[in-house]
DNA sequence: CGTCCTTCGCGAAACGATTCGATGATTGAC
DNA sequence: GTCAATCATCGAATCGTTTCGCGAAGGACG
């Protein structure tokens, strides 16, 4: 409609005959206002179509309603998911959110992007991509990390349950008769890295099988890592029969080998993999993967800083999301058929 | 470091022992400033480790250095990348990003959803999921839209080559063999929709081939959409042996409707997408694609909006990103072979 | 030596809201 | 009828900046 100047709290007051100060405390509502009062000014709030600027709101009482994302990047779903819960929570509790995504590098410190925007934005919500967190504790404002806890950072996150998702994913594959199992992991500074490979530890341990240095991959979470890694162990002269890809780029990478090497997943080497995708899902041959809820991660972690803006004195908590198992024909069964 | 109050200018000119105004002007250096001032201000400004308050500034300045983008949702990659290139143009240039996804609703006003933040942003990018935009070009902010455009809206737009994209599909199968070819696009009131489906029918024209309508198409941009069409397609009496899938969604809709029906793509049926995407790269069989560059087309959008802010008397201009052919195994030869 | 002009720095107003203490009107009790 | 208490409303200070107008100092010139 007007193009120019934007309708402040003065107009209002003009056009309903009272004080400035008036019109705030019906907009607030903290201090008493006369029915005959508010109905002025309410009336001139609708025609005027008023609504208070908020950069002037947030200059007094503190809070901006504004949430910083941080994460590596958005093109991978996983981390897009995670955004999808966050923001929808966000919103419908009236609060923005402000996204930054800090790239693959090693030496992003995240506390330099918090300091960037630090004045505009009442807590952070990150995936951190490394473990150079700075003295993001210092920082006095609310931190949740997501996906990923920085062990001993003494800061709140949200995470799947990493360990139990290997362990899964491992004994899944030694029902099937597999006792060959590599695994392709992530960076171990990172509790998802560690848990993961943990997880696969133990299911080895409990069923007795023997740990073989030559089948423990680590690297990063990325596609590259996968790839890579999945042709080195095929190459071992006594290769792996089943593989355990620590995120779905590793399982993407896995595939992609597979398939230049010629392997065809499920029948010459089985594949299971943490997280879904859509590669995973499709029947062809469709991988069974563990997939944790991610969106409800988002979910929780913006309900979560939510709380810490509202209540200071919230103490840390990690809270753990539970995955479940998806069944697809990535798995040959050895004890049918001996192992080719 | 100090959890408490943050430093403001008032700290900066006490230490420096110059008034407030003095300490602004090095920082904005419109005004001359003696060379021993402004040593000691930015010793002072180093020392506190100062950073002027943005909510502040964008009170007087009238600019907030904040885009708002809006997007249908945060899961699609194809979207991902787009928010990807405009990110990495905005952190360049000091300017925040703030999300907000606008879900699949048809009825979803994009003028509700700008504002709703209208004081706190310089700028809108948008992704529409309808036509419905309101009153948007009278909120006297820039807005630009990527990917797709609003026929009419008057609003600047960039997106991929869409009719070229299927032109060059669709004459990838006729060279091929071939001429039972169906197409799978979207919502019509889009351009996106429109354009790609007229992408397809000049290139059976061109080439001498009569429509049939039973093999045109048409829905949301979605993977159901390519799911049911595709099952439905196959289920014809007289089934295309071509299908061009309008966008990344619909191709995976596809694939997975082929995969429950046991068809092999590039054997017994062919495909091709509009849009690259993981399954469509994975050789398995590999599916022949157009690809625009998504990120590219964000990069354009941010530069454009920036732009636009900078000086306010740009006209409308619509941008037309080129798509280029990946030509992988999902196409059958029916030259080679009669068809089956 | 006085005047004028330039340069540098200061103080105050303004941006649009919140909030607290003060004011004046109304009411109730004695 | 007087005094105190209550209630609605107002005005002013405040948040942290930018910006404009003005004054003081100092150099050039007649």
């Amino acid at each position: 409609m007007q193009i120019g100047k934007h309708i402040t709290i003065k107009d209002v007051a003009q056009k309903a005959g009272v004080a400035i100060s008036t019109v705030s405390r019906v907009f607030n509502g903290l201090d008493r206002v006369s029915p005959e009062t508010r109905a002025k000014v309410e009336l001139a709030v609708k025609e005027l179509e008023y609504s208070p600027n908020s950069r002037a709101v947030s200059m007094i009482t503190g809070h901006t309603k504004t949430i910083q994302m941080l994460v590596p990047d958005f093109v991978n779903d996983f981390y897009g998911s995670v955004i999808q819960g966050v923001e929808e929570v966000l919103r419908n509790n009236d609060y923005m959110l402000m996204v930054c995504s800090t790239g693959d590098s090693q030496e992003a410190d995240l506390s330099a992007y918090i300091k960037r925007f630090f004045d505009v934005i009442d807590g952070v919500i990150a995936i951190p991509s490394n473990a150079n967190i700075g003295n993001i504790q210092s920082l006095g404002k609310p931190v949740i990390f997501v996906d990923r806890a920085i062990l001993g950072s003494g800061i709140a996150a949200v995470t799947a349950d990493n360990a139990g998702g290997t362990y899964l994913l491992t004994k899944e594959l030694i029902r099937a008769g597999h006792k060959k199992i590599a695994v392709i992991s992530g960076d171990m500074q990172l509790n998802v890295g560690q848990q993961r490979l943990w997880g696969y530890r133990c299911a080895l341990s409990d069923s007795g099988i023997a740990e073989n240095a030559d089948y423990i991959a680590c690297g990063a979470m990325y596609e590259e890592t996968g790839y890579r890694s999945f042709k080195r162990l095929m190459q071992l002269s006594n290769p792996p029969t089943g593989v355990v890809a620590c995120n779905n780029l590793i399982c993407i990478g896995c595939v992609r080998a597979a398939g230049e090497l010629g392997l065809r997943i499920g029948k010459d080497i089985s594949l299971v993999g943490f997280d879904d995708h859509v590669l995973a899902s499709i029947p062809n041959p469709g991988i069974t993967v563990v997939a944790g809820q991610t969106i409800e991660m988002g979910r929780r972690a913006a309900n979560m800083i939510l709380a810490r803006i509202r209540h200071k004195d919230i103490k840390e908590a990690e809270v753990s999301m539970p995955v479940e198992l998806i069944r697809r024909n990535s798995i040959r069964d050895l004890r049918a058929s001996p192992a080719k």
